[in-house]
DNA sequence: CACCAGGCCGTGC
DNA sequence: GCACGGCATGGT
């Protein structure tokens, strides 16, 4: 059973919106796109892989739930999650503007971030900027905008796109080291982008909510103990842990 | 009015 | 190397 809904708006991604009636969409590769189950990926080229389809995501939570019993209550419940295959860009400046900041204001910013540097895709709706598109932005616009000390951060961030495709060929410590370079990326939103757009499941965020999940239950533990599941193991927490409260 | 949000930067030691 | 304050903004 999938929990397509936790894995399109539960933090991996701000590209997705809930439409109703179980219905999700958002604005990809030009063109919107619609979803209300996982079987609607599979019949399409670029959703097969978004949603990698190819992976088995069954067998990788029975293997995480069989580990301890916090990983089985963290698993059990909610239905499957899986790791998005998303756009470098795209991820690199979603979880710039993630930090100290909350999920709905992302959204937010996500969009108009949209709407200021992007181009219509028919119904109302904006395709997210590409690098050339924000190539013009100033730091002025950007806090316009709503972006905050962040601002700053993206203009770097546009600076030092050219190196995105490269990491692609890094092991993983080397592409964290080149993704810190840019400001405002430390280890947590490195370690988003190399997981959520480069299929890097050694990855283990460590954010405010996953830094409680380790005091309360993992206290002499680090992300090593997860192997080889560190990044959907760390999602199935995060996703609990943010249930509970 | 506080305090928090999928943290990071700059400074000081 | 590590600890600490500051940070734009909007929600509770």
């Amino acid at each position: 059973m999938e929990n397509i809904r936790e894995t399109l708006l539960g933090g991996q991604s701000f590209s997705w919106r809930d439409d109703g009636d179980g219905w999700y969409s958002a604005v990809l590769n030009d063109r919107i796109y619609r979803v209300s189950s996982i079987e609607d990926a599979a019949s399409d080229p670029f959703l097969y892989d978004y949603f990698d389809l190819s992976y088995d995501y069954e067998k990788a939570r029975e293997a995480i739930a069989a580990k301890d019993d916090i990983l089985r209550r963290a698993t059990e419940g909610t239905g499957l999650i899986r790791l998005l295959k998303q756009d470098h860009w795209i991820v690199l400046i979603s979880f710039i503007l993630s930090q100290n900041n909350n999920i709905k204001r992302i959204t937010g910013l996500y969009d108009r971030l949209s709407r200021r540097y992007g181009h219509p895709v028919g119904e109302g709706r904006f395709s997210f900027p590409c690098v050339d598109e924000m190539k013009g932005a100033s730091e002025e616009e950007l806090r316009e905008i709503g972006t905050g000390f962040r601002a700053p951060f993206i203009l770097d961030a546009i600076d030092k796109a050219s190196m995105l495709d490269e990491i692609e060929e890094m092991p993983f410590a080397d592409a964290m080291e080149a993704l810190q370079r840019i400001k405002g990326v430390g280890p947590k939103v490195a370690s988003c982008i190399l997981i959520f757009s480069y299929q890097r499941r050694e990855g283990f965020p460590m954010d405010v909510w996953m830094k409680k999940v380790m005091r309360e239950y993992y206290p002499d533990k680090d992300a090593s103990y997860f192997h080889p599941y560190e990044a959907l193991s760390q999602q199935y927490l995060f996703s609990w842990i943010r249930s509970q409260s």
